[in-house]
RNA sequence: GGUCCCAUCGUCUAGAGGCCUAGGACACCACCCUCUCAAGGUGGGAACACGGGUUCGAACCCCGUUGGGACUGCCA
């Protein structure tokens, strides 16, 4: 790796869950690492003890492990370097760069409304009280009163932020643990990040990074050996890129409560990772004129460049990754989709009791079932009438297009009677051309004749093609079945789902 | 309220002054294909927020307006 190779730096806080907006940041880092052969660092921002859950980290590390994008280097833990958090507090506070502020957060509020001020924010109360640390105080950052703080983004170039509109904001809480600002900016530092990459909500929070940077910078502050040499000053200033928004159809920011926002969902109902992952490039970046929207990840590696990324927000918008997901699946070998859809049919999570699964039978309907769904998860009930004792009868089907069908008694006797004599060339070609006969014996079009049985043994109006579904059922059980709805048809009986 | 960001079809976007009577994809509609459903094929409707400049010429540059968003926490 060349000395001066990149170094970019993922670093989410754990939350519960993967974010779908921290996963396109994680690529969008873990592009610029690939294409520069820089290194690509996972930091768990776990500062707040609230947010220091073992298995939420452990969710993190396996969504991006599914996303193809484990980490160069790391996980580094927050909460492991609270040492070096302190070295820091200890320096500034030397300095006078840091002041104690007993004032709690109601109280900032209380005397800024008596005051007749509206704007929220700090009023400096406590600023030139020369208060001791201590006593539950918390530490604020004192920021310049005029002047002026520059953000220089790769995206969306120099921005500009009045030091007199930025207060003193806290650093170090009155229990005396950092906060993500100087923690965040310390660990930038001492892990020789260059590339700042993440979401355009961090942009109005950056300039007080930059001055908390300029003051470990100012003060001498030496990187403690993370990455690189022990006691090397400190380094200039990252490069920063503020990425646009993801955001809902109200043009909100994706909530974790209305929107589903958790990348583990979209694992879980069945998107291939390949296709999340291309569509996630698609949201604020696009591949090259005249190229496809679906590209191979080294394709995206070769032709991304952050400062083509765009400055709006973009809806994550489900339908349109459906079907980029369709698109893959189809383009799977045979045998990788079988491979692939495993999960939803062994076990527990499968329709049906794991030993009636057959993974011969399933590979013979494959195929036509690949052709169909546009995620994994809707595998199991386009063949769920091969493993269910009994097929899963939809109410709506059976009512309409059998009760409802005045022909169908008929064609279900017809196809008994036909089929019967094909139990020794039981094949799909037969099949189809001994159910054209009998849709013409009953005077109508194959499309109108065949819904009855296809409800009578697969339970559903909708499904793969029908004579590749009785060809795999078999002779035996698909009689069964005719004559099972036929029987009950007689009888008037509607059978429950 | 303050600071900042943003503004091309419903959505994601192409477009970096003449190639634009604005292109693609998703979604939608119609037709074709067809054993259901998909897939596929063909076609269709659909956008440069507004107003001023600059220029021979503006979706593209500048200013303003309007609209949207983010932040404004002892969360990150």
């Amino acid at each position: 790796m060349a000395p001066d190779a990149p170094r970019v730096r993922f670093a989410p806080s754990p939350t519960g869950y993967f974010h779908v907006g921290s996963a396109r940041t994680a690529l969008f880092n873990w592009l610029v690492a690939r294409q520069s052969g820089g290194t690509y660092v996972l930091r768990i921002e776990d500062t707040d003890a609230e947010r220091n859950r073992e298995e939420w980290v452990d969710g993190i590390l396996s969504a991006l492990h599914w996303l193809g994008m484990d980490p160069d280097e790391g996980p580094y833990r927050q909460s492991l370097r609270t040492n070096r958090y302190h070295q820091a507090i200890d320096a500034l506070w030397d300095a006078g760069r840091l002041f104690a502020c007993g004032c709690t957060h109601d109280e900032v509020i209380a005397r800024n409304k008596s005051a007749g001020i509206l704007t929220p924010g700090y009023d400096g109360h406590c600023r030139d009280l020369g208060l001791a640390r201590g006593d539950g105080r918390a530490l604020r950052f004192r920021t310049p009163d005029d002047g002026t703080v520059v953000v220089p983004d790769a995206i969306r170039g120099d921005v500009e932020f009045p030091c007199s509109a930025m207060d003193d904001f806290v650093a170090v809480k009155g229990s005396g643990a950092p906060l993500f600002v100087l923690a965040n900016v310390v660990d930038d530092i001492d892990m020789a990040v260059t590339h700042v990459i993440r979401g355009e909500d961090l942009l109005p929070t950056t300039p007080r990074g930059i001055l908390m940077w300029s003051s470990l910078s100012d003060l001498g502050w030496t990187t403690d050996g993370t990455f690189g040499e022990a006691g090397a000053p400190t380094p200039a200033l990252p490069a920063f890129a503020h990425l646009p928004m993801l955001v809902n159809e109200a043009r909100k920011k994706l909530s974790k409560r209305k929107d589903p926002v958790a990348v583990e969902s979209y694992r879980d109902q069945g998107y291939l990772p390949e296709a999340f992952v291309n569509y996630l490039g698609l949201l604020g970046w696009s591949p090259p004129r005249d190229e496809p929207e679906i590209f191979t990840r080294d394709q995206m590696v070769s032709w991304f460049a952050l400062e083509d990324v765009n400055h709006s927000p973009a809806f994550f918008d489900v339908a349109k990754l459906t079907h980029m997901n369709g698109e893959y699946i189809r383009a799977m070998a045979p045998s990788d989709f079988v491979e692939a859809c495993r999960p939803w049919l062994e076990g527990d999570a499968a329709p049906w009791p794991a030993d009636a699964f057959d993974a011969a039978v399933f590979a013979a309907m494959a195929p036509v079932v690949q052709e169909r769904v546009t995620v994994l998860g809707e595998v199991p009930a386009m063949v769920d009438f091969l493993f269910c004792d009994t097929p899963v009868f939809d109410p709506d089907s059976w009512a309409k297009s059998v009760v409802g069908d005045d022909g169908a008694p008929a064609i279900l006797a017809a196809a008994i009677a036909s089929y019967e004599s094909l139990r020794a060339d039981w094949t799909a070609a037969a099949l189809h051309a001994a159910t054209l006969a009998v849709a013409e014996s009953v005077g109508r079009k194959l499309g109108k004749a065949q819904a009855p049985i296809r409800i009578a043994v697969t339970g559903r109006r909708v499904g793969p093609p029908l004579f590749e579904a009785l060809e795999v059922l078999g002779p035996d059980r698909t009689l069964a079945r005719l004559r099972d709805a036929a029987g009950r048809l007689a009888a008037g009986d509607v059978p429950s789902a």
